[in-house]
DNA sequence: ACCTGAACACCGTTCAAGT
DNA sequence: ACCTGAACACCGTTCAAGT
């Protein structure tokens, strides 16, 4: 009767059955235009030309929808260097690569870091990180303890940066309301960045005094 | 400090009319208790003994509460120890100070972290981190940003302890899947606090060498 | 096997009406 | 001024019934 493989006029977005990939494909979409806190399975339903209970025989609720695509774009981090770099270089490198992928989802990520289970045992991420620890000939007991430190630090610079407090934060008064003339400074970007470079510096400066230190008395 | 004037009979809570502070109070008890996503408008109604309705004249939305919670809770932060110590330590007992806070009510803070609104300008963290800074004799123009990036830090090491995510990491396998007899390690407490020592001392070690950096080149 | 309509048990919030 | 009942416009999810 109503075959109809292909609307030939009407604009319906699905014109093929519904996808767990499908699903979180368009959750993505969804969640980048306008938040995750304005996603529903109703509004997600209706964004498929679906019924809204159709989408639980694909997955068994909101908030393993929402871990789904949280743990989806966390798999799709990718380095962008080559290994053969000294290891304070790519462990940069790696913390801008995540906030790379930060940037191209904010309002998920958002969502992801306060969270904090966008990381896999088995993503790039976790991999690239472990084994700049290793290059970076820190023990190999460490390894774990240390990545999860930095794995810490780097979801609150890239939190803090998501939810604009790292700008807010900047324009707070010091100690003693020092009023000259200057009201605000520099556009927010520039400044971020640079409290990006200056955070990993002091990063990679910790850690290498905490190799010295723990070589010096193993 | 929940004086409450004591009904002589029945067992309604409040026999003492609504106010801002009563309404925040019990929030924070029922966040407490059951974390933020379970607080509702009727809820804390019922807790307050009061119509639902009745809330919104003392405060504009749900939202409005969440954030003063969070707020009035960030502004309890007290400095342990005093401040004619090295900056190095008092930068650590700062960052321990505002962890024994988060200890306290963990669930109300894992959202506040997540915001980021919780740090207002004339807090006594606040204070006590720029103070901290010039302390290190941190040139002046430096010391928003550099205050800005340790918030950030901190909060995420905090927020992921919260979570759960740091243990969670902790357990992770390194780079090459390593099984052998040992299942988990130690007691989950143990590894954070060495943990949260380490990123301390790391921290400082990196703003030591970034002190030592800008004071070469001027 | 996959989909769906109706219904349930909740939400936050508006508003006109009470005292 | 402060409170309230009824109502509105939503939610996520269950379940029995359809194909």
């Amino acid at each position: 009767m109503e075959k109809q493989r292909k609307a030939p006029r009407g604009t319906r977005k699905r014109d093929v059955p519904l996808s767990e990939d499908g699903i979180y494909a368009t959750a993505l979409q969804l969640i980048d235009a306008d938040g995750v806190e304005a996603l529903t399975m109703r509004k997600l339903a209706t964004a498929l030309d679906a019924n809204p209970m159709s989408l639980y025989h694909h997955v068994p609720n909101k908030e393993a929808l929402l871990h789904g695509v949280a743990t989806r774009v966390g798999s799709q981090f990718r380095e962008g260097k080559q290994e053969d770099i000294p290891w304070q270089d790519r462990m940069r490198q790696l913390a801008l690569d995540f906030r790379a992928l930060a940037h191209r989802h904010p309002k998920l990520m958002e969502y992801s870091f306060a969270r904090a289970d966008y990381v896999q045992p088995e993503d790039p991420f976790w991999q690239g990180l472990t084994d700049t620890l290793a290059a970076a000939e820190l023990p190999a007991s460490e390894i774990p303890r240390v990545a999860a430190s930095l794995c810490a630090v780097f979801t609150g610079l890239l939190l803090s940066e998501l939810t604009g407090a790292l700008q807010r934060w900047t324009t707070l008064p010091p100690a003693p309301a020092d009023t000259d003339g200057e009201g605000t400074p520099p556009p927010a970007e520039d400044v971020v960045d640079a409290m990006f470079s200056f955070a990993l510096d002091a990063v990679v400066a910790g850690l290498e005094s905490h190799i010295a230190r723990t070589r010096k008395e193993p």
